[in-house]
DNA sequence: CATCACGCTGTTTTT
DNA sequence: CAGCGTGATG
């Protein structure tokens, strides 16, 4: 039964709001999940069919977790209730219209590791036209295509926006970008991008699929609303355009995908899709003490552009949120495993603690010394299941099979048997081609007399594997099973750790089993894996920062955020630019507004400042995040980086010698080299104005600059300093070890 | 022609 | 630390 007393007045008007759109700014830890799974509910109990009810969320699993606790208020019919990303449910509908849309006989997802394969081979096949012209990565490619894709903007400014130092490849990347998109046309195959846009094309050119979709799905509901990109902001406007009944649900300060094209300015722009959009703020937290929120509202007061919110709650006590310098990187890992370890013993349930990153490998220490003093975790975040080659392989079969059209697939399983690299795939290749052959056929192939013998045999298998699901029928268990079969001796052939990637494997198994056909087997491991960010089980948690939304249980009693010093790429760290500093300051928010209990930031500020002496003057995490937390910390100039853009001058030797931004120690090279020559170098850089000696605040982007004198006391003056304003962080103080 | 060893380079985060 | 290009080796 619902039981209405659960809810604030808020909660409630957002639950009952039913008919018409609506906005509702969700605090974190303001019981948004609550509320959306009481409206899922009250809408069925009204009489409300489920199946014409809409969920989007972030992750499948969310989506699930919802249906499920809203059919636990009562209502077991709320399972019927439609739910996914918005990539999964625009997979089922561009499916259902395929041939529609022009692919006769289907089409196969491709994942972004694909995508680079496939940009790998393009550039392949234009390099010699750009000798000695330093190409960018083919992933940094398939990045700026996909920008360009999810922004809905020219190549050319995404390259001026965040690329610059590739400007001048505008033209090649333009080349790259097109025969890519005819590539994935000819061989039937769609990236993550494609699903969104050709389902928003879909709906602005099919008048007759928008009308039926939106007969279908009365009532749409949108969590997470900050993540969504511009194309997906669209389609809910298209698909809530007939009925209107649309409720977003969202927080803009925790929004952290901006690298991946999510605009959070969608939360603005709503109402001007829906002028008459109720807005609804959920302001009271349930989750954390006061002390945390003070923190965290003290961590958005500086941010620019967002709906003011203030978190409050009625829970009194608790302990303040402490700031520890652990002086080094391990010290660190060791410092966070010693509390860990306290808490354990004092009987504290493991999965009550977490520790948070901005990225994966900054775990790494902590996760050797968690191993060595065997307290078990659970990690989400970093490599994942599906990108490891051995997953990669197996899938590779598959989508040969499905695909006959894909040539990248087919290519993977053949170079993983012996003998067979680039060249000779080529002829194998052009071999089917030209007979029209069908996989089956494979083991036909033959170089001629005497030639090659043991690769003859070794197609002749392979033939016979693809001969053997056609007859299994797409039966998904058996086709795992009969792949398994053939991959274990190359398996076990190739990789040394072979034993845990074969248990991985065989886990592909027990997942097969849950489908009625291959394809949608293929298509669900690329869209909604599995566990997908999750790389081991039980234990305490460890969690990437990007990955939050997917780790089970989205608030911990005692949280630890790890945020490292990040010196070891100085050309790109001493400028934060306004944008990128909003992004970090909503990631620090969004890791802290997941404690109940308490919250420890931990920072190396010996190891950054090791870097600062050895190095030039590079800004580290640890300076991002004294300037968030300060922002007005005072120091004296030592040395000063330029930015890009006016002219400056660096002498030689042992003098200022600085490293440029923007094309790092290459660039720094070249004009090393030329100070070489000439004593000097001019080039185009800014000069921001100071001079050594200078006294300036920290600041978080602009300047870099290296305070003088020992760091640790700044820190702990201007803590002080802090806390008087604003709240009281404990500066404490690890034992070197 | 495939493969291996070496040196060089470099933000990261994901559907 | 891993991915890439390069040049030597079998």
């Amino acid at each position: 039964m619902i039981t209405d007393s659960d809810l604030n007045p808020r909660q409630r008007e957002a639950v009952t709001s039913t008919e018409g759109p609506l906005l509702v700014i969700a605090g974190a830890g303001s019981g948004k999940t609550r509320t959306l799974v009481h409206r899922v509910a009250h809408l069925v109990q009204k009489g409300v069919m489920p199946e014409s009810i809409l969920l989007l969320t972030f992750t499948r699993r969310a989506a699930e977790e919802m249906i499920e606790r809203a059919s636990r208020l009562g209502d077991q019919r709320c399972r019927f209730v439609a739910g996914g990303t918005f990539h999964s449910f625009a997979y089922k509908v561009l499916r259902q219209y395929s041939k529609e849309i022009g692919f006769q006989n289907g089409f196969t997802v491709i994942d972004r590791g694909d995508t680079e394969d496939i940009i790998g081979s393009i550039i392949s096949e234009v390099k010699e036209r750009f000798k000695g012209v330093r190409l960018p990565k083919k992933s940094t490619i398939a990045e700026i295509i996909s920008k360009a894709n999810n922004l809905c903007k020219p190549i050319y400014h995404i390259l001026r926006d965040f690329f610059p130092h590739f400007l001048d490849l505008n033209d090649l990347i333009e080349a790259v970008k097109e025969s890519y998109e005819g590539y994935k046309v000819t061989h039937q195959i769609m990236d993550y991008d494609d699903l969104l846009i050709r389902f928003l094309a879909l709906l602005k050119d099919r008048f007759d699929i928008k009308s039926n979709l939106s007969q279908c799905y009365r009532y749409i509901m949108v969590d997470e609303y900050q993540d969504t990109n511009k194309i997906q902001a669209q389609i809910i406007v298209y698909l809530g355009q007939d009925h209107r009944n649309v409720m977003v649900v969202g927080d803009d300060s925790q929004a952290i995908y901006a690298f991946r094209g999510a605009n959070y300015k969608n939360m603005f722009e709503f109402k001007n899709y829906f002028p008459d959009a109720k807005v609804i703020k959920l302001e009271e937290n349930y989750r954390s003490t006061q002390h945390i929120l003070n923190f965290t509202n003290a961590i958005m007061e500086k941010a620019v552009n967002t709906y003011t919110k203030c978190l409050f709650t009625q829970r009194k006590g608790g302990i303040l949120p402490r700031l520890v310098d652990t002086l080094t990187e391990l010290g660190q890992a060791i410092f966070v495993a010693d509390c860990i370890e306290r808490l354990l013993k004092m009987g504290i349930p493991p999965d009550e603690i977490a520790v948070l990153f901005r990225a994966a490998y900054h775990s790494f220490e902590l996760e050797a010394e968690l191993t060595r003093r065997k307290i078990p975790y659970v990690k989400y975040g970093g490599f994942k299941f599906l990108e490891s080659a051995h997953i990669k392989d197996i899938l590779g079969f598959f989508r040969a099979y499905l695909n006959p059209e894909d040539p990248m697939a087919l290519s993977r399983v053949l170079m993983m048997h012996k003998q067979i690299g680039p060249s000779r795939l080529k002829k194998i290749l052009a071999w089917l081609k030209e007979g029209k052959r069908s996989l089956s056929e494979i083991g036909g192939y033959s170089e001629g007399k005497g030639k090659a013998e043991a690769i003859r045999t070794e197609l002749g298998r392979l033939g016979e594997l693809f001969k053997d699901l056609e007859s299994l029928n797409l039966d998904p268990k058996k086709a795992v099973l009969r792949v398994l079969d053939y991959y274990t001796p190359i398996l076990t052939e190739r990789f040394d750790d072979y034993p845990r990637r074969q248990r991985e494997i065989e886990e592909l198994v027990p997942m097969a089993e849950r489908y009625p056909d291959l394809a949608s087997f293929l298509a669900d491991l690329v869209l909604d894996p599995p566990n997908g960010n999750l790389v081991q089980e039980e234990g305490i948690r460890s969690v990437t920062l990007s990955t939050i939304h997917s780790a089970k249980g989205l608030e911990w009693s005692y949280v630890f955020i790890i945020w490292v010093a990040e010196g070891r790429f100085p050309s790109f760290r001493a400028y934060k630019d306004p944008e990128e500093l909003e992004e970090e300051r909503r990631l620090l928010y969004v890791a802290a507004t997941r404690a109940k209990e308490d919250l420890i930031l931990t920072y190396p500020s010996e190891d950054a400042r090791e870097l600062n002496i050895y190095g030039q003057s590079y800004s580290s995490g640890t300076e991002t995040l004294s300037s968030f937390l300060l922002g007005l910390s005072e120091g004296v100039v030592e040395r000063v980086r330029f930015k890009k853009g006016l002219p400056f001058k660096i002498y030689h030797p042992d003098g200022e010698r600085q490293g440029p931004f923007g094309e790092g120690v290459h660039q720094e090279k070249r004009i090393s080299s030329q100070v070489e020559e000439k004593g000097s170098f001019e080039g185009l850089l800014e000069d921001p104005g100071l001079k050594k000696g200078d006294k300036v605040r920290h600041q978080a982007f602009g300047v870099g600059v290296v305070s003088k004198g020992p760091m640790d006391d700044k820190v702990e003056v201007l803590f002080a300093q802090y806390g008087k304003k604003l709240l009281h962080l404990k500066y404490t103080r690890l034992e070197r070890l």
